[in-house]
DNA sequence: GTGACAACTTAGCAAATACGGA
DNA sequence: TCCGTATTTGCTAAGTTGTCAC
């Protein structure tokens, strides 16, 4: 109520505002006919983040911005007419530096390597999507696969010569080379296996692109998987209330098994989780139950937390047989609900799995966190396939909500989810050629913008003086963007946490400095973006740009909006003017892929070792998850597993020095009575210092990358942000195994990207 | 122009599984 | 083989963007 209240203030004020603040401008201002144009990038921008992470590559990240394109020098601050305002004690003075010439510097190098760049993403245009991408492809895929084919043929040859006794003479089998035998079969069955879905893997991105509007032809499933019914808690289990055993009825008790599994964690002390989550409880209690159970506080979960801490042991605990058994019964469902047929081809399903009722865990200070979640019946659920495919059965008994067939959506089924009221989907696996094709265009957009971002940011440079207050704030707002990656901010309701984006950033998010250690024009950013995610962030902006933050807070109140002229609405429509299909978030794609290349490029060199490549590989990709601001909580063993790996380098340095000294010995050995032995014993000794010392340098790259990804994901950068033919290209120009740098389920979802692309790719 | 809604992508956390050393 | 740790996978929340009706 508070915040809505607060928010419907904002916007009456936002009103009233808006006329005085356009006479403003349009009374004083007075264009330049001398508007020279200067690039966003050029100013040094250092990113002060609460991550502190040692690494190189981290000065390269923030540094990035000056080699990027340039578009010419901006003269600024000659159009305005600013006063003062109180934002920062040091921010007091209105300083009159203009931008440094070293951009101009930047601009002809730019001007040469993007007319290069240009060429290059001409000839590679021509190469995507036509006919020309399935010859490279070809080119490609032969690279990839024939390695493995030799060496499912050499261990062929091995087993087959592993049946015979090396004196040559057929033996008798003992029982442990039965077992043996038995593991080649099985391993022979699934090398098998895996060789037949290998020749069925739909290889969609050889066929060409398909309809943007119609997205299968024929689509059958069958359907989604329900979530086993609850099973009451055993007699001797108890809730307890005010110190009372009290039997609750099952529906009354799942809902108490809810909390009481999530006892030991953080939610449950939070007081928004014990009110929700008691006000949802109660209403679906008996009213002899409401009658009974008064307050939260008088409950006693404690026996049934334990009951499920201890069913939690005893399958950790399970024998291989029983594990064995689960194991083939999730196979079992696998096969059954976890793939569809579109198209005629087999498709894996992202979660063919409803999801179970539960309690509500929103991220941040989230105001429905503890709420109940509802368990999906069928009659919730929307079944989406075509027309003259076999209907999934809903459940005995039960009826689905409504079965259509529109074959404009991806979606297999849908529910209304109950804490939002918002629809959510069971959609296909990454890997399938929907996803796959769409995050293919995703790329494609990406690499577009880098043949129209000089004039973008042309563009919004001229914004930043024009006469209208929303083009300058859309001007500032499309300079962060595209400087530091933020996110579009779409408005948000009241009724989820408090998180901001670019656009809906509010006046307190911003501290402007006039100088702030020892760099002019500083603004720093201290919100709670996706997530609650905190982005903290020192940038030095251009002065231009600084003016404008100023006007744009003038007469505000901490809590208004900054950009109270635009939305993203409006933002991703001028966007969408200059590139059909440009939108805010392309410019996290673009940035990012444009990013690891560079930081690619830079890092490596022919004579690193494979481990030192994957090092580099992994700073590049730091050097994105930095700038995306994508940020992890520590591991809650990383201290310990530090130390240890600390530990493991000092022994292995110990064995060096014993090794060495061996050595030396040998050395003396062979000198003093020089024989074939000795010299055998010598050549031994050295081997095993150079092996200890190659185990030692791998040692010490393992504890630098561990030390640098301590509070950062990698994964969401490589899976979303990432153009996948980078790392494909750069793996195979240097020879480092795609194992390395993708796992199996990464594999699998840039299986277009593995097989097309070759070394030469740049994005 | 605006808000509601639908469809889709992006995101971090935690459980499950794989891996490697004793 | 066991055990502890690292990595992968699954889950689902939380964003963005497009469309439609008013």
């Amino acid at each position: 109520m508070k915040l809505e209240k607060e928010k419907h203030d904002r916007r009456e004020k936002k009103k009233s505002r808006d006329r005085e603040e356009d006479s403003e401008l349009n009374g004083k201002h007075k264009p330049s006919s001398k508007m020279k144009q200067s690039d966003s990038r050029s100013g040094v921008c250092s990113f002060e983040r609460t991550l502190s992470v040692s690494c190189e590559v981290l000065s390269n990240s923030s540094l990035m911005f000056m080699s990027s394109s340039s578009a010419g020098k901006c003269e600024a601050g000659d159009a305005d007419t600013l006063e003062d305002v109180k934002v920062d004690p040091d921010e007091r003075n209105d300083g009159r530096q203009e931008s440094g010439s070293p951009e101009i510097n930047n601009n002809s190098k730019e001007k040469t390597r993007s007319k290069s760049s240009k060429e290059r993403h001409n000839h590679k245009e021509k190469s995507e999507r036509t006919a020309d991408a399935r010859d490279s492809k070809q080119e490609g895929h032969r690279c990839e696969s024939e390695a493995p084919v030799k060496m499912k043929k050499k261990r062929a040859k091995d087993e087959k010569s592993s049946e015979k006794h090396p004196s040559g003479k057929k033996r008798k089998k003992t029982s442990s080379e039965h077992e043996k035998n038995k593991k080649i079969k099985k391993d022979g069955d699934q090398e098998k296996k895996k060789k037949d879905e290998e020749a069925d893997k739909w290889k969609w991105w050889e066929e060409g692109k398909s309809s943007d509007t119609q997205k299968w032809s024929s689509l059958e499933h069958k359907g989604p998987y329900f979530p086993p019914e609850y099973e009451p808690l055993p007699d001797n289990i108890c809730f307890y209330y005010d110190g009372q055993p009290v039997k609750l009825r099952p529906a009354t008790e799942e809902i108490a098994t809810f909390y009481a599994k999530m006892l030991d964690h953080e939610y449950t002390s939070k007081e928004v989780f014990q009110n929700n989550f008691f006000s949802d409880w109660k209403e679906e209690m008996t009213k002899e139950e409401q009658k009974l159970i008064k307050t939260l506080s008088k409950c006693d979960f404690r026996q049934i937390h334990k009951y499920f801490v201890e069913k939690s042991e005893e399958r950790k605990n399970m024998t291989k047989e029983e594990k064995q058994v689960l194991k083939e019964e999730a196979s079992r469902l696998l096969e059954e609900y976890g793939y569809c047929l579109l198209d005629r081809h087999r498709e894996k399903i992202g979660n063919f799995k409803l999801e179970p009722p539960g309690l509500f865990r929103g991220r941040g200070e989230h105001p429905k966190m503890g709420k109940l979640k509802k368990r999906i019946q069928p009659e919730d659920v929307t079944i989406n396939c075509s027309q003259d495919s076999k209907i999934p059965e809903p459940p005995a008994g039960h009826r689905w909500k409504r079965v259509q067939h529109d074959n404009t959506v991806t979606w297999l089924a849908s529910w209304l989810e109950n804490i939002h009221g918002r629809p959510k989907y069971i959609m296909l696996n990454p890997s399938s050629k929907l996803k796959g094709e769409k995050d293919w265009q995703k790329y494609e957009t990406a690499r577009q913008l880098k043949t129209k971002v000089n004039s973008i940011r042309k563009q919004y440079r001229r914004d930043w003086k024009s006469r209208e207050m929303k083009s300058r704030q859309r001007g500032v707002a499309i300079y962060f963007i595209d400087k530091l990656a933020l996110r579009a901010g779409n408005e948000k309701d009241d009724e989820s946490a408090d998180t901001v984006g670019c656009c809906s950033l509010r006046v307190e998010h911003i501290t402007l400095h006039r100088h702030l250690d020892g760099q002019e024009h500083v603004v720093e950013f201290d919100f709670l973006g996706k997530d609650s995610i905190r982005y903290y962030n020192k940038v030095p902006v251009e002065k231009q740009v600084f003016k404008n933050l100023k006007l744009f807070i003038k007469h505000k109140d901490p809590e208004d909006d900054l950009f109270d002229r635009i939305t993203t609405v409006k933002l991703n429509k001028t966007l969408n003017e200059s590139m059909p299909g440009l939108t805010a978030k392309v410019f996290r794609t673009f940035n990012a892929s444009t990013t690891l290349q560079d930081q690619l490029n830079k890092l490596t060199t022919e004579d690193m070792t494979v481990e030192e490549k994957i090092l580099s590989y992994n700073r590049a990709n730091r050097a994105v998850a930095i700038l995306c601001n994508h940020q992890r909580a520590a591991p809650k063993t990383f201290e310990k597993s530090m130390q240890l790996l600390q530990e493991k380098i000092q022994k292995k340095k110990e064995q060096i020095e014993e090794a060495k000294k061996e050595l030396k010995e040998a050395r003396k050995a062979h000198k003093d009575a020089p024989s074939d032995k000795s010299k055998k014993l010598l050549e031994k000794k050295e081997k095993a210092v150079q092996r200890l010392s190659e185990q030692l340098k791998k040692l010490q790259l393992q504890e630098t990358d561990r030390e640098e990804n301590k509070v950062i994901a990698l994964g969401t950068s490589k899976l979303n942000y990432l153009d996948p033919r980078i790392s494909v290209a750069w793996c195979k120009k240097h020879q480092v195994p795609i194992e390395k740098i993708y796992n199996k389920t990464q594999r699998d979802k840039f299986a277009w990207a593995i097989d097309m692309t070759d070394e030469n790719f740049q994005f």
